[in-house]
DNA sequence: GTCCAGGGCCGTT
DNA sequence: AACGGCCATGGA
């Protein structure tokens, strides 16, 4: 059986993974020192490029500890320092261009603004960050997700690898599957529900994928088994 | 030691 | 349009 439905995973994900809390944020820093929480994601969205997240932890914690977690002091701070306080985070010279240019970006055209920012029709907001060098797809739709809660979907390798092995019957590029996301899951949703159902799903998507779905699977006792082609093949 | 992680860009076919 | 090389650290 091939095209497997996104609603029918979405309920096995969530039985497995109930609710989980993807993007935490330092709400007592940001409370402290009246900074935007949302720039903490800004940031965490550009140092986990093709990274792992505990790596961007270091690099967070780093710049708390110099209460730099804020688009002024990207802006303020030399290069040089930035590099050095995100290094755990690896490509740290393009990361620092790219911080910079965001928040360069924000700073000019909305005033360090991140309502006035967000505010903004989200698919004219998509479109003028991916304008920006080193904001693609993913960095851009996770930006407008967990940062400014957009309904967007967000697709990344472990989302591709799913459909393939389940298979979902869709182009495994990134604008087919967010659109195939998009549409099944917008059926049954809508508003504030449909937002928190794109966070819950994408996230519970990278921890099943980690757990189970490697690039070795890792079959047994997979809670998507039941449904799933490739598994059946190996068996 | 090797592999790879919550990508994206740029140059070559 | 598709593909490969590149960016770099730290944990498994």
């Amino acid at each position: 059986m091939r095209n497997k439905n996104l609603l029918d995973i979405y309920t096995i994900l969530t039985k497995k993974y109930k609710s989980l809390n993807w993007w935490p944020i330092d709400k007592k820093y940001h409370e402290k020192n009246k900074t935007d929480p949302r720039f903490e994601i800004i940031t965490g969205a550009i140092l986990t490029q093709n990274t792992a997240w505990s790596n961007v932890e270091k690099s967070l914690e780093k710049l708390k500890e110099k209460n730099k977690l804020d688009i002024n002091s990207i802006i303020q701070s030399k290069p040089k320092e930035l590099s050095e306080m995100i290094r755990s985070s690896g490509f740290f010279n393009q990361k620092t261009d790219r911080l910079r240019e965001i928040s360069m970006h924000i700073s000019n055209k909305y005033n360090q603004d991140l309502d006035k920012f967000f505010s903004k029709d989200f698919k004219k907001l998509r479109t003028e960050l991916l304008s920006l060098n080193g904001i693609g797809p993913e960095t851009a739709d996770s930006i407008l997700l967990y940062a400014g809660e957009k309904p967007v979907f967000v697709v990344d390798a472990y989302t591709k690898r799913l459909c393939q092995r389940l298979p979902i019957d869709v182009e495994i590029d990134y604008d087919s599957i967010q659109k195939h996301f998009e549409k099944e899951l917008s059926k049954k949703y809508s508003g504030e529900e449909l937002i928190e159902v794109y966070n819950q799903f994408h996230a519970q998507i990278v921890i099943f994928a980690k757990e189970f779905c490697r690039k070795k699977p890792v079959c047994s006792n997979c809670p998507l088994s039941s449904i799933c082609d490739y598994t059946n093949k190996l068996l």
